[in-house]
DNA sequence: ATAACTGCAAAACGTTTGCGTGTAT
DNA sequence: ATACACGCAAACGTTTTGCAGTTAT
């Protein structure tokens, strides 16, 4: 029964995909390594990278890339959004269908034809809240 | 005339933040450093660097973090967003405050105390539209 | 069989830091 | 005079790449 993909599916790019489609976490690359070697403990970081990188091309996971910071995946492939905690670095999602009405609005004011958006509020989650942590704004 | 701040406003200093004030081009460091050189050749990258980000730290200028990209810097500190053309790169500004009603939404939804939000929309310029660029999706 | 995949090590990249010298205050 | 800022070069953490051996198809 041959899969009709472009690409093999092999144990490591099994191991990540499921592992990403069942955490909420939006881990780094690093993360994803340490989690796939708990059942696959010779997979070498590149091929994380590697991997990672192939199946966010083919659609099958979405990158989250905050400039200057790690980049981070998450299993999640429909559009949504994020929040990302300013003290603890957590990110996680937040569901909210802007995207439609703005993408008019954009298209006719810039002149752009909008592809996709790319949202992440910044905050301090409930747990940092209070962790006198709040002072070096 | 003693200048009420807490951090000196050197030749370097005065020259970034000019600079970043009248650009509309949104430069990532090495483009400042490079801008910076042409009238004071010897700044170093290093240097660039540190300014920015003590810019940035005072309130200045703007760190803008587009998805999957080297670090930007803006010279307009009120909040705003950006559109990255996908073909070209270029970042141009939104101007669009969505950012008010979505936080008493989000702060509501999750728990956070919002402190600000990174919007990114990508899509493709008008002057790269058509250009035949729009086929590596 | 063979093209795709892998581990390993090294390179590349953007960014930060240590140190001794220079400069704004 | 002195604390701050600088240039240089080296270090850093993340990501990418070259290569030779391995594996899925």
């Amino acid at each position: 029964m041959p899969e009709n993909r472009d690409f093999r599916m092999t144990a490591s790019r099994r191991e990540i995909l499921s592992l990403l489609e069942a955490c909420s976490s939006h881990p780094t690359a690093e993360e994803v390594c340490t989690m796939v070697r708990e059942r696959l403990p010779k997979v070498s970081l590149a091929t994380v990278y590697r991997n990672l990188d192939l199946l966010a091309r083919e659609g099958l996971i979405r990158t989250i890339s905050v400039a200057g910071e790690q980049r981070r995946y998450d299993g999640m492939v429909e559009e949504h959004h994020h929040i990302r905690c300013e003290v603890c670095g957590r990110v996680e999602d937040v569901e909210l269908s802007c995207r439609d009405p703005l993408e008019a609005l954009l298209a006719d004011s810039k002149g752009y034809e909008v592809r996709g958006c790319t949202l992440c509020f910044v905050g301090v989650c409930g747990e940092c809240a209070g962790d006198g942590a709040e002072s070096d704004e």
